[in-house]
DNA sequence: AATCAATGGTTACAATTGTAACTTAATTCA
DNA sequence: TGAATTAAGTTACAATTGTAACCATTGATT
């Protein structure tokens, strides 16, 4: 007999807050790089990952954002027209593309990881170090959650 | 001098994050309401707000949820159009609606909290209870960031 | 009272998104 | 070999969304 009641107190519960949470701080960091980048969620997000990780292909971008493969798929053309990223065909597996940052694409990121980094500290100043620690172990402990893997 | 390096690491990077986290994990919930009930999330927001609280104003929803008064807008119109709630004008300030779950809307709403309180135990039942406490401690931080604030 | 600004809520329109179908290429296995 | 699956990535189309403009009403200022 699992104990339930006739109310959900939606401030107790996971999704709602996860969502309302990221959805007040994404949307408040997308305004900098939309407003100074013209950039989208997705570009930024494929951006990221490439200058974090160097060379990678679409489904790896998508693996490691959380990203629906067409979102990746379109945030690729854009900064390809950009000139932002290069593509390669890899020669054994025809299928697959390699996708890099260009030059520019490189400084452009460089850029927005000050930005990123501004504003994590801005974020960050305002809680204590234990703060801090709190957070970063709940999450890593939601990361681990079984719907999280593979 | 703020040290910054030339590369940002995704996985401490917070918007990043918690958007993945978030995503993950109120896809995973949609599908259930979404299968069962054909319900959108904006919808299901809103049922859940006015299962909560009550009384509501469409305004009162979008505080609360954290979520655009077009979105609101449309999950209530088609809320009421399923007949799942009433909505009454305010005499005195005819701008305003009150929005009140109807006895259908109840019915339904008690099933989707039954179903959002198994998806949570379910969740919860992976994790130890100082795990628990941790995750509790961490969302009770970001929400109460300057940024989430007002 | 008359104007002007602000508020609750809706709607038209354009942009973004997801679903499903598709193309091309590789793999399996009969 | 060759038919049947599977994978990477794109695209057409429909649904969802956000922006901006809009009503209707109220509040403030004169």
């Amino acid at each position: 007999m699992k104990k339930t009641s006739d109310t959900l107190i939606l401030e107790e519960f996971l999704p709602f807050r996860l969502s309302r949470l990221s959805e007040s701080i994404s949307l408040k960091f997308a305004q900098h790089y939309k407003r100074e980048y013209g950039m989208t969620r997705p570009e930024w997000r494929a951006l990221a990952a490439l200058g974090q990780l160097g060379t990678l292909t679409s489904t790896q971008i998508c693996q490691h954002s959380n990203m629906h493969k067409t979102k990746v798929s379109r945030a690729v053309q854009s900064l390809s027209k950009r000139g932002w990223l290069i593509r390669k065909r890899d020669d054994s597996d025809r299928r697959v593309e390699y996708l890099q940052l260009s030059a520019i694409g490189l400084r452009r990121y460089s850029k927005l990881v000050e930005l990123a980094q501004q504003f994590q500290n801005e974020l960050l100043s305002t809680m204590s170090p234990s703060a801090i620690s709190t957070v970063n172990k709940a999450l890593l402990i939601l990361e681990n959650l079984e719907l999280n893997k593979d």
